[in-house]
DNA sequence: CAAACTTACTTGACACTGTCAAGATGTCCT
DNA sequence: AGGACATCTTGACAGTGTCAAGTAAGTTTG
């Protein structure tokens, strides 16, 4: 089974008829220009130009291509956060920056993951695994960003980085937000002047 | 013919049968425990007791109940928002804590208002109105926070509190970052610890 | 007072949906 | 050759959103 890519959006081929790869871009590319709620097991299907049936061949359901999706995206989102460590400059600005910028280049799989309804996590084994994977990676963020030195509460703050950056991206992506700003707003300078105006003092809550 | 009318006892002790708001409750209870994928026209309509088309007759399609759940969800929203100003404390803390158990105690709602795919803020004027009040209570929170003193940069800040407010409501209603803490964590103190370890430094931004 | 209009629903029909069941067509192993 | 398996396909069914048209009351108008 596993290797899975990150595509964006292309129908595959004609010589490889990658028919798992071309259901899931379909789907993608549905859910990132009309929102998940528009994905039809059948539309899938003639988009991908197979039968009805085929979806359900390799997903088993829709909430199989859903959980397939947030899987991709779980996993591709780790490496992203990995990644994020490696970059010279303000660690917390670079965690925002990499965080917002992979919801809004992978708009599709960011809308499936974060939601609890449709993503799949809880019925869905690989895609949980691939989800606590990210969970990590974003502790390690965190931790970079300000190390903990209170075990009692080592939650609070990977919290607060985490409801901040994913607050942005699913304003950004989701929400009437972007209406309210003047239309040459650049979002990189937006993002990195939100990392500016915010400190975060991390072991400070006891007082 | 005609016997209808005289369904089973749910509101028929009612002096008016408030069907236009049975239906909306219904839609309301289907959200908040299923989710908004869940809700269907017939379902709804089953529940409120009436036939499969009385919801179109008030709210046109399935849009359209969205639309007014989302609709009031603003209002109620800014009712909140104007509420928080009031309040003895921390501004910034009560604004956090107010966003998010508005959000908790109106799942259904919140989880509609922040759908733009669904909310029907882009093609019903009274929901998009009533989402600019909300931003506009907003500006006023974001400024009884951190008054502003810059004039060219008036939005980093208020998008940067609502970020993080956003943000926060979301992952608690509807991601699998609950799985993550203890079965004991107590959501009001980690709001109030969040509000503790984060610093907003608003006119800060040309340095 | 009756006719016209409005409100608040109703039943009926249609194309489309997810999904189960049962083939069909290859490809590989023995 | 023959079977097992993967990769699809066609067919059928109940449930869905929504258009169209009906009905039964209440309200307004002539």
């Amino acid at each position: 089974m596993g290797k899975h890519r990150i595509s964006s959006g292309r129908h595959v081929a004609e010589s490889t008829p990658d028919v798992r790869r071309a259901v899931l871009d379909s789907a993608l590319d549905i859910i990132a220009n009309e929102g998940a709620e528009a994905v039809s097991m059948r539309e899938v299907a003639r988009r991908a130009g197979v039968s009805h049936q085929a979806p359900y061949h390799y997903y088993g359901d829709r909430a199989g291509i859903f959980a397939a999706i947030a899987e991709e995206g779980f996993q591709s989102f780790t490496e992203s956060f990995r990644h994020a460590l490696t970059l010279p400059g303000d660690v917390a600005a670079n965690c925002l920056q990499s965080y917002v910028s992979f919801a809004v280049r992978h708009k599709g799989h960011y809308r499936v993951m974060f939601r609890a309804d449709i993503c799949g996590i809880h019925t869905h084994d690989d895609t949980q695994k691939a989800a606590d994977e990210a969970f990590l990676a974003l502790l390690d963020l965190a931790d970079a960003v300000a190390p903990n030195r209170d075990a009692a509460d080592a939650m609070t703050f990977p919290i607060a980085l985490w409801a901040q950056a994913h607050g942005l991206a699913t304003l950004i992506i989701d929400s009437p937000l972007m209406d309210k700003l003047p239309p040459d707003t650049n979002i990189n300078e937006l993002i990195s002047n939100i990392a500016k105006i915010t400190t975060w003092s991390r072991n400070e809550i006891n007082n």
